[in-house]
DNA sequence: CGAAGAAGTGGCAGCCTCTGCCATATGGCA
DNA sequence: TGCCATATGGCAGAGGCTGCCACTTCTTCG
């Protein structure tokens, strides 16, 4: 039995999901996501276009490669908060500590967020991965809340909160040098308040 | 000039449109979307594939036939309240006005909301249908609060209304007997007092 | 160490969505 | 009736995606 972590194969495959992955975001971000082909990221990544659908089921999947360890890290910050702070508090620290590159590639994840933000054509792969990890928050919501899952309350400050952070993500995005932490930090502010004046 | 309700085109192409959707509605519900080809509907319809896409720009877009009137009576309520009430009051009798039949077909609605909330597929066009309801809403409460459209308050004001709707509708689903206009008021109700307890 | 097997890759044919182009059919009008 | 505008159909082709088969490259085990 060979080591994982050195098993030679692991680390190729590693290294062109990787490539592919790379190429795609880059590509997408460059000259848009429809005017690139899945030949085009193909090519640039250096594999066929036959492999790339072995890596990643279709173009748009490509983005959200590793989505899956930014889903897992948000389930760790998650369970770490006590369980006697305010939800919305809770969360808006765990906004701000999934940009700060400890626990994932925060860089990527703002190329990620943006282009997401811009190319209507991915925001159904988002909002499908946003349905897991919304499902989480409603769960942990609940539980805080004491009342089931099926409430509307935990499922409406699951869904609340995501849209906070859709919509902080793209005001953020038309203000040049502004930090997205903090765009989250007030959206999530302003429904604590209400949406009343704060 | 002919009369343009007795134009005989006219007639033939609305009904060629409606056969198309009708068609493309009922295969989707017996079949699944993904089962079912253009080729498929535009048989059903008695036209050839081309036409369906003189019709429907893709074959999403055959379920959400006619979802501008929907907007335009939504528009309208919008424009009709008075301006010193408060948004989400404003909001949540738009939500109970436009549920009385009185605007929009609900038997077809109902099929559409159905057919959506099973086939992740048609999310994609809906929410993008979504988004135009949510810019307009965007500027109206940024006119409401005197404040510019791009700023965070008026667009997350129109967000996390939509996201309450959506998520009323959700849990109404799993409420037989229940009135739907009852868990969007609870919903914005909720969202009037920052999510904490009533 | 060398053969057998497993795994990754590429090429190819083919289906499906969607579009541009041109030909044909049909309704509207003089 | 004959002309024009428009609706429709057929066809070719691009691009996304899949199944299948062949080839190459590790991995394993006798």
């Amino acid at each position: 039995m060979p080591n994982p972590v050195a098993d030679l194969r692991q680390r190729k495959k590693e290294q062109t999901r990787r490539a592919i992955a790379e190429a795609a975001l880059d590509l997408f971000e460059t000259r848009g996501f429809d005017e690139t082909t899945v030949d085009d990221i193909a090519a640039a990544a250096n594999v066929s276009p036959r492999t790339f659908f072995r890596y990643f089921a279709s173009k748009d999947e490509a983005v959200f490669d590793r989505a899956d360890e930014a889903q897992e890290a948000f389930r760790t910050l998650l369970a770490a908060r006590p369980v006697d702070e305010p939800m919305l508090v809770s969360l808006r620290e765990i906004g701000q500590a999934l940009l700060t590159d400890e626990f994932v590639d925060g860089r990527r994840l703002r190329r990620v967020l943006g282009l997401v933000a811009q190319e209507r054509a991915l925001r159904g792969r988002s909002d499908a991965l946003l349905d897991g990890i919304e499902a989480e928050l409603t769960t942990w919501a609940a539980e805080r809340l004491g009342v089931r899952a099926t409430d509307l309350r935990p499922r409406l400050v699951a869904a609340a909160v995501l849209t906070a952070r859709r919509v902080a993500t793209e005001t953020w995005l038309e203000s040049p040098g502004d930090d997205l932490a903090d765009h989250i930090t007030r959206a999530i502010d302003l429904l604590a308040s209400g949406l009343t004046d704060d």
